[in-house]
RNA sequence: GCGCCCGUAGCUCAACCGGAUAGAGCACCGGCCUUCUAAGCCGGCGGUUGCAGGUUCGAUUCCUGCCGGGCGCGCCA
């Protein structure tokens, strides 16, 4: 509907004589009115253009109007305020659209803006080395919804986790893992300051010791003889848990460790990929770090940026220049030591991504990360990667809140509140919902009480429940022995002339530009926010009118607008990854 | 100190990349169930958009400076 007033205008632009030409460089702007006095879409093209034209806007816009073509979709068109045009559609121009959304189903609302470009979405990638916890969830929330509508404009998306399971964290998770495998054998063992201590771990020391007895057993006092000081006896935390990985690997032996390490990396990634897959949260691709370090990416990457004049040594070390493609200062690639940073694996990674050929690079990263936004950017560059082709949307922290109270520990163990705990709370759908409901640069409440409430006071209970209203309104008429002849419901759209029934066809006729506005922007709050309107026209309607009445016309035709609006909602829940239920 | 995000009704947030009289929910007050689910509907109350300037036909939106909050600024990962 907004491209047809678009093409309107589009025309009227080109038709206009030389002396305003002007405006033919002007892009056309046509938005759906907020007010129904100013009709039902607007454009400021002539204001845009006085400036250009050198013109009065009212008389621009009074010339604009004039070589307007003329369109049956369009009754009336009003010049107002300070050159606005606005556009009166004909009552019958959204019948069709009526039609489209009930024959078109789970496919109303989808575009091809896209052009089928390939978009790789990075999101959630956390650390393989525990639980999920809340946090989390909002990026698996976010990355999956604008994922899908990303899809549902053309895009052809490919969703990735990119699996830090190399490095470091992971040898500190073998040795956390070896140490409670200890315990379970009934060693007495101080756990390192920096190890990690969910209990997650114990159960995976227990699988061990289930796996492999008393096989990879060693004394307590073996395994500590001669290590520095913790940080509870005035050491340094990561000194010491280094010193625990050496005793480890030098008394198992490094295949054992890998055993170890990869025991535990398989048992907690599953327990991750488990936790997102109930989410309704499904990735195309599980990208492994280590498979980066392997099979000598990191290594080309890094010869590629020598290659091409962007590193120098300097120091004992290999540095990017990322300075020359505006970062603020040069980052070390490859230690004195010979280490690769963590850095090295994300230009791999980048430059990875860059072979596979997407035309679009996303990455969904904590708000903690945006100091890594401009490097990384200058190694895609420096690699050759067009600079458009990389995004980034930060995500703001998650904050519960029970009881008025911020609830950001669980109270069992003092850790942070997992997303697995936060599920079995509040269920997926409130989940799902409430994590997107807010824009991502905005730090995110998140009221479990609120999101438990089965009561109006829940978006999610009011979007789905106009949703179960119709599966109800048509068990309803098959109980009375009636059934829907879409043929004359469509026929006769003309008599739905109520003002609940107006309001409620045009809200719904303006999911298709929505969800385009939503894609682009990369904000599904903007769907929740459009769902909760047209569940509230709805509901106002369905309050208003019977659907089931003798009138067999108007009956048709007003279940037919039942089961539009079905469609749409429907559509919107499912982008949002939130059930449609057909009874509440 | 520098960089990024945020500041809008008592609370939580919108506002379609500069548009028309700044909108929702919650809370509070008052109405509506012998009619398809009251997990609903209707009405009311509530604003100097943090402050001060600037840009222009027009600013919550853009620019500058302050104030307040959050997060970052490693040869860590």
């Amino acid at each position: 509907m907004k491209n047809l007033i678009e093409n309107l205008l589009a025309q009227a632009v080109a038709a206009l004589p030389d002396e305003l030409a002007a405006a033919r460089g002007v892009a056309i702007e046509v938005e759906a009115a907020r007010d129904p006095q100013h009709g039902d879409y607007a454009s400021n093209l002539a204001m845009r253009v006085a400036k250009a034209a050198r013109q009065n806007p009212r008389k621009l816009a009074e010339a604009l109007v004039r070589a307007l073509p003329a369109s049956p979709a369009v009754a009336k068109v009003e010049i107002a305020g300070a050159g606005f045009i606005n556009f009166f559609l004909a009552p019958d121009a959204y019948h069709g659209e009526i039609g489209r959304m009930i024959g078109q189903g789970g496919g109303y609302g989808r575009a091809d803006r896209g052009g089928a470009a390939r978009v790789q979405v990075e999101f959630v990638s956390a650390n393989p080395t525990g639980p999920l916890h809340v946090g989390h969830g909002r990026h698996a929330a976010y990355g999956a919804s604008v994922s899908n509508l990303l899809d549902a404009v053309g895009y052809r998306v490919e969703r990735e986790y990119y699996v830090n399971d190399a490095g470091r964290q992971m040898e500190i998770l073998a040795a956390s893992t070896w140490l409670r495998y200890l315990e379970r054998c009934g060693e007495r063992i101080t756990f390192p300051a920096n190890g990690y201590r969910g209990d997650y771990i114990s159960t995976i020391g227990a699988e061990l010791h289930a796996k492999v007895g008393e096989q990879l057993r060693r004394s307590a006092a073996e395994v500590f003889a001669g290590l520095p000081p913790d940080e509870p006896q005035g050491g340094d935390k990561d000194v010491y848990v280094d010193a625990v990985i050496a005793r480890t690997r030098e008394l198992i032996g490094a295949a054992a460790f890998r055993q170890v390490l990869d025991l535990a990396l398989s048992g907690i990634l599953g327990d991750i990929r488990e936790d997102l897959a109930e989410f309704g949260v499904d990735f195309d691709r599980w990208f492994s770090e280590r498979a980066l370090s392997d099979d000598g990416s990191v290594d080309r990457a890094i010869e590629a940026l020598k290659k091409g004049g962007h590193a120098y040594l300097k120091d004992g070390a290999w540095w990017f220049k990322s300075t020359a493609f505006g970062d603020e200062k040069d980052r070390v690639m490859v230690r004195e030591n010979g280490a690769r940073t963590y850095f090295a694996s994300d230009i791999a990674y980048v430059f990875n991504k860059l072979e596979r050929g997407f035309d679009h690079l996303l990455y969904i990263w904590g708000a903690d990360h945006h100091g890594y936004i401009e490097r990384l950017r200058a190694g895609l560059i420096a690699l050759g990667g067009p600079a458009e082709s990389f995004e980034v949307r930060l995500m703001q922290f998650v904050t519960l809140y029970r009881g008025g109270e911020k609830a950001q520990m669980s109270t069992r163990s003092g850790e942070f509140v997992t997303l697995r705990e936060l599920r079995k709370e509040v269920g997926n759908d409130a989940a799902r919902l409430f994590y997107v409901m807010r824009s991502n640069d905005q730090h995110l409440d998140f009221d479990l009480d609120l999101a438990k409430a089965r009561s109006n006071d829940n978006p999610v209970y009011y979007i789905q429940y106009a949703h179960a209203r119709v599966a109800s309104v048509m068990r309803q008429l098959k109980e009375r022995g009636m059934a829907h002849d879409s043929a004359r419901g469509s026929a006769c759209l003309g008599r739905l002339l109520e003002p609940q029934e107006q309001r409620l066809v045009k809200r719904l006729c303006a999911f298709p530009e929505i969800v385009l506005q939503c894609a682009e922007q990369r904000a599904p709050h903007t769907l929740v926010h459009y769902l909760r309107d047209a569940a509230n026209d709805f509901h106002t309607y369905y309050s208003a009118h019977q659907f089931i009445v003798e009138d067999a016309d108007l009956r048709d035709a007003r279940i037919a607008l039942a089961l539009a609006a079905r469609t749409v909602i429907r559509n919107g829940l499912d982008i949002l990854g939130v059930s449609a239920p057909e009874t509440m």
